[in-house]
DNA sequence: CATGAATGAGAGTTCATTCAT
DNA sequence: CATGAATGAACTCTCATTCAT
């Protein structure tokens, strides 16, 4: 094998045992030699991709962070009506919490304690600025409500979050049907 | 002052200590003996009231969803209409998350991370019955959509942390106003 | 044992270890771990009178200057004859090389490497003031030659460094004869 | 450029790298990793040219003291009389010790550490026999007083060592006065 | 000849917990 | 009831060294 994939390799499971890690465990208790273990290779060699300990899971956070907003607008065309585009975002976004629970989850866990930096945490928002964008054409047409994006944000995705942690933890079991009802609820808390 | 009161002015220092570490720092970073030298008491001391760290953040835990149920309930009379209940209920629980933040972020972060038991966990849920009642009797007068309770609770309640956790970040400000679209969105996303 | 004595004991131990490992090993190779074993405490135990390892060694280090210098002065007294009470400083001095030989090795290593931070080497200067007001006064008598402190050091208590080295590596064996040879040696370099 | 030439600049280039680091930061502080990269190689080159890092500093030592030793006799003719042999061998030290002061910083930090193998200090010393055998000769004219060589150096090469110490860190600036005194302290120091 | 990637071992330091007082 | 001192274990991170290329 190339020695170039080797390396990617290695950095693929590095950031592949963080997450898991972080998520079974918490980072608490998330510790550079059971990463170093799972990933398979030495403590040392995270040293050779990630600077520190804060800076390896600032990355991993900035990098799971952008590929959830490549798969929120992966369908995404501005030219469709209001309506028909949040929709696809809004299940862009439900099937990357379901699908890709490991990820989610970690984003999840970032985004509501003080484990990453604040500035990563900027970096992060950014990428959402076209379901910002679209919120506010909607509002100029009509079609939703005048509300804070904080607050839309709030009741279409943030839900989301928790129904996901609830099915990790299962509590419950999201089926077609739940998944409608979401999908409606959302709509009927920001249409205008 | 007597002596029972000392200890009881201890054990309450301790736990102030522990929320105002961990919503600051973070669990990874919150060590004994910084709980202890913030409550102004001996690292030893804090053993005298907890088992161990696990067994204080364990507890800290159960009381503060305790206070909180207690407080999401306290104006509540099953006697009135299913959405003057309601509002009452989501009123007094935004109330809650907006004045009581440190509280209120605690238990966000222990309900998305693994630093709390899982039996804790169940054990904070069982006080929320009122409300998982309330719900099916506006279903069954067919005022409330017909939805299981987890998605009632992540289209009403759960936007409160999100949009709790935003305002302590500074990101953005909570008014009147958006507490009244608040409710509004809530009780649209659930209301038949 | 009283409680305090042992703290005493147990610090003094530390000291005494440093030196010893430093002497012997050299600072690069004086762990924390070796200190800690050969002190009879635990690694942890050194973080209860030290800030670091760094402080460790600057305390060691000012310490025994102190002893050094308190040693150096112990029999003078200002009203003697010029060339009486430096013959007093230089024997005191070249006592605390040939009989505090590890105290003296550890300063002689201190001295020469960048192993110590800068402004514990300008405390542990202070201390010497006495025998520089000595010459300062001996050369206004005109006892001693004109020349700068730093050379009046380098050629009367220098020297003794040199040798007290030689003798720790076993190159050579100072006897009484070479005992006074130095010092009238010395002596012949600075008077006028 | 001749292969065989980038292979002596690469040698020589850890060599420097090694004194500057050692002066600078002490021996403890001085990584291979770090010696590579100011010379400006991989570290795995370092063990092209050295068996290890101990081999490394041993010859680095044993290269620098010949060069210290060649400077020494360079003018040095032995059918001058006594005094002036002594004066041109005393003068050239002096000038190694302050025209090549990183040279000179590096024998002194390992004549007063354990950081050398003794055998290579063995090594070193033999070069100095011509001062030796011309204190003999002076002795056995009666020029010279009849102490041990040990007492000889220590009064005469050893002071220059601490005054150029004293020079590096900023102590104090030699000029052509102290170096005057200098000698005559010396000379006085040994002279029948 | 030269290297960057890799690593086991060990560095300094902090931790949760205990215990004599 | 309360403690400061003590510690073994574990932490993050760096080191000297090796090896496939």
């Amino acid at each position: 094998m190339a020695k170039l994939q080797k390396s990617i390799d290695k950095r693929n499971a590095l950031v592949k045992a963080t997450i898991e890690l972080v998520n079974n465990r918490g980072f608490h208790a998330t510790s550079m030699s059971k990463i170093a273990k799972i990933a398979n290779v030495s403590p040392a060699t995270i040293y050779l991709y990630f600077e520190n300990k804060q800076d390896l899971v600032n990355k991993v956070y900035i990098e799971i962070k952008k590929e959830f907003t490549n798969y929120a607008f992966k369908n995404y065309d501005d030219t469709y009506p209001i309506e028909k585009s949040f929709k696809i975002i809004w299940k862009a976004i439900a099937d990357f919490k379901l699908n890709e629970v490991q990820q989610a989850l970690f984003l999840s866990q970032c985004d509501s304690t003080p484990m990453i930096d604040e500035t990563c945490r900027q970096e992060g928002l950014k990428h959402l600025q076209p379901l910002i964008d679209l919120w506010e054409r909607g509002q100029k047409e009509g079609v939703i409500k005048k509300m804070s994006p904080y607050l839309l944000y709030a009741y279409t995705i943030a839900p989301l979050s928790f129904l996901m942690t609830m099915q990790e933890r299962n509590a419950f079991q999201l089926n077609d049907k739940h998944f409608e009802d979401a999908y409606q609820a959302a709509w009927n808390s920001i249409k205008e």
